[in-house]
Order: C-alpha cells, then structure tokens, then sequence
DNA sequence: CATTCCATAGGGCAATTGCCGTATTTACGC
DNA sequence: GCGTAAATACGGCAATTGCCCTATGGAATG
C-alpha cells in the first residue's frame, strides 16, 4: 500500500526532519509541502486525493488548528495528525475539537511516526503517551468554557429555536410543522431564515452549526 | 530500574499469557496476582509498595472499574493499565473516570505492552490507537445521554464510517462521491446499508444516531 | 469449498428539500 | 406613529435524497 501523505510546517529544518524520517519507509510517499495552511488548502484545493497531513499548529497566515478545521470540514477523508514541539492543553483541546486524528511531538523517532501514520490510516489515533494521558485528564475534567469562545454571535428567534431542535432530530417539514402547529410552509421559511442567518445549505450543516455555538 | 507489577485478572490462561509476554523483560517483576478486586485490595492492604497494576474489567466480587476507583483513592501512586478483551466504549469511559492510566487490549504485543508499563510509570498514558481514537471521540462529542441506553451493538464497516463521517459535515452524495473517489452509486448504496444498520431513514437521523453511538 | 460480508457500480422513481418569489398580521423600540 | 423584526402562509421549480432493483469481485470465515 502506497500512503499519499502531505506536510504543512513554516519551518523548513523541521520539514526536512521529517522527510528524512520518512525516508526509512517506501509505502509512504510525500505528495507535497506547504509553508501555511492557505497554502495547504490550496493544493487540497487542486487535489484532494490525499490520505494523511502531517500538520503544525503554529503558523503565519492560517495557523494549524484553524487549517485542521477547515480540511476536516471539506475532506474529512483525510486524516491529520498534528506535529508540533508545544504540547500544552489548550492546543491540543482545540486540535481534538477541530477533528484532528492524533498528536505527535516533534522529536518522534521514525519507527514511531511511520507506525502512527499507519494505525492512524487503519481508523486509530496517533498520540505520545504524555499527551494520550492529556486526554484522558480533559476527559475526567469537565472541560473549562475559557476553550470555548464564540466569535461571531449569531441571533436565532425563539421559533426559530424550536424549529431548529425539531430538524435536529431528524424530523421532516410536514411532521414539524405538526408538531408545532404550523403550516408546513411557515415551517420551511423558517428553516430558510435560519439557513440564512448561519449561512448553511442544509438540515445537518443547520444543526451542526448550531450545536457548536449552543443554540440547540 | 525494577518495576513492581501486579496482575488482578481471573482469568487464569489470560493471566499466564501476560507473564509470559513480560517474562522477556528483567526490569519487571510480577509482584503478585488476584482472582478479583476484593483480593487484590487485600494484596495491596498487605503491602503497597507497587509500582502498577494490569487490571482486567470483567471480575467476580468486584469488578474492574470498581477495583480501579479504590485503589486511585487509597494509593494514587500506584498506576493501573486496563488490560482487558472488550474494548466499548462504557468501560473505555467508566475506565477513565475510575483513575485508569492506560487501556490495552490482551492481544498486545510483548513489546508494546512492556513500553506501554514503562510510558506508564513516566507519567503518560498507554493506549491502544484503536482506544485513543475513542477517547478523541469522546472528548468530541459531550458525554453525557451517551450511555443511556445504548444497549445495542452497531456494527458499521470501516467504509461505512468513511461516509458517515463526510455526511456529518453536511457534504451531498456527489461531494462524498468526489471526495473518496467513488461512484455516487457507491456511497448511495454505503447509505442505504448505514441506514438499514441504524435503523433510521434520513442523513440527520444518522448523523444523531451515530455521535450518539460514538461511531463518529 | 461454500457462505457471508464488504466494496464497488448502475437504473429508476417518488418524495423531500433548497431556494426564489410574494404577502399579511402582530409586536416592540425609538 | 413608523420602521423593523418576527411569525405566519402560499406557489413554483430544480436538485437532492430515500428507496427499490440488480450485479460483480474480493476478503474473510466456517
């Protein structure tokens, strides 16, 4: 098996750290390297045929959480682990958040790196053991609201709320619209509006949204 | 350095198959194996001068987690990897909360088991990549109506889950065909089947049942 | 060696959805 | 009182989805 994997890291001693990793293992072939992550998407953007991302979090432009959220949100095919010398809660709560498939410090040996990128293509994660022993703290520790910050504030109205915890339970418009007591039409203007107001296209992108910034 | 070890587990083949596995090792000595929690608390009642335990879950008297939560609270010191057949997500969960530094499954290798103990007593976490994979998950998604009742087990293919996870964020049949270089056809189908192991009849629905399953 | 998944692929059809109009009534703030 | 927002409601149309059918090759399991 052939592993089409990319690299996103400013900085070119690290990038070239890691190509010579992965120098050792000839099922892994490096398609390509970018210096931010607006320049990541932009290969993605060209070809999306890719398995794995080794991704860095701090970087100019778009930094490396932001970058995992928005590949995972187009190609969520594409798994990424993220490479990075900080290890610190608060990016590695975010990395997870934003879909991140493991967390590898940067001084990894080879046979490490190479197994993780394997496990982490067969559906498992990649994490350091200091970092696997993070998690499972986030996890027994409700997690701090200070991660959670909303920067846009979006604005539903009450019905639209209502309407809102119906979609998200799978319900079609004319059952909705029974269940409130409304005209289906009323039901589908609403679902408009709200399309609107957190410019999505659809039910699952409606609640997804949603559910990230609490209104549902 | 020699690394106090002991075994709680009554499963007496299990038990053997895991001296064995560390029988190549010289810095381990098994201190002392228990048949169940209650005699392995005695154990320790006896003696705490330990340095970790591989713990089975399921156990006569008392079990795993419960074993797990009252050893942490007497003698925190000591570690404990969960050593264990099943892998669900309850006892992954229940496990954590209970204080377990680490979650392996019986099938591990030697070596694997031997740096998992030795990462353990270093203060990291040893874990499964299957199981870390779980654990992001978890943190993902909120914990909470999780376990409810979720008695069925839902077998989905690895494919399956592929799909599933590109429909969560709100991609049409064509972008996910797109995306994991497949036929529409295909992944209409793949929903098809995910719908008729779900047991439900729209995206969301999925999409609901799924993060509630902690498929995705 | 048979059987059962799994992954792949296509055709067809009815229902639902997403998006564009327009329109009326109620309510709240300035 | 007048503008604005919210809530209500209808019609139309293209695209997407949900569901039925069939079919093949490979992997796994017994």
């Amino acid at each position: 098996m052939n592993i089409k994997l990319a690299i996103i890291d400013d900085n070119t001693f690290l990038v070239k750290a890691i190509k010579d990793k992965l120098s050792f293992f000839d099922d892994i072939s490096i398609k390509w390297i970018a210096l931010d992550g607006s320049q990541g998407l932009a290969k993605l953007e060209e070809n999306h045929n890719l398995d794995i991302i080794l991704m860095d979090i701090e970087m100019p432009v778009l930094n490396g959480i932001e970058t995992t959220q928005m590949v995972k949100q187009k190609y969520p095919h594409v798994k990424i682990i993220m490479l990075t010398v900080f290890d610190n809660d608060e990016n590695i709560f975010k990395a997870i958040q934003a879909g991140a498939d493991g967390y590898l410090l940067k001084e990894v040996d080879p046979e490490t790196l190479h197994k993780g990128i394997l496990e982490t293509i067969n559906g498992g994660a990649a994490m350091n053991p200091s970092i696997a022993m993070k998690t499972l703290k986030l996890l027994r520790n409700p997690v701090d609201e200070k991660f959670l910050e909303n920067k846009e504030d979006i604005k539903l109205s009450k019905r639209e709320i209502d309407v809102l915890e119906q979609l998200s339970k799978g319900l079609s418009y004319t059952v909705i619209a029974d269940n409130l007591i409304l005209s289906p039409s009323t039901v589908r203007k609403h679902i408009e509006n709200i399309y609107k107001k957190l410019q999505v296209h659809s039910k699952i992108e409606a609640v997804h949204k949603a559910k990230r910034h609490n209104l549902i």
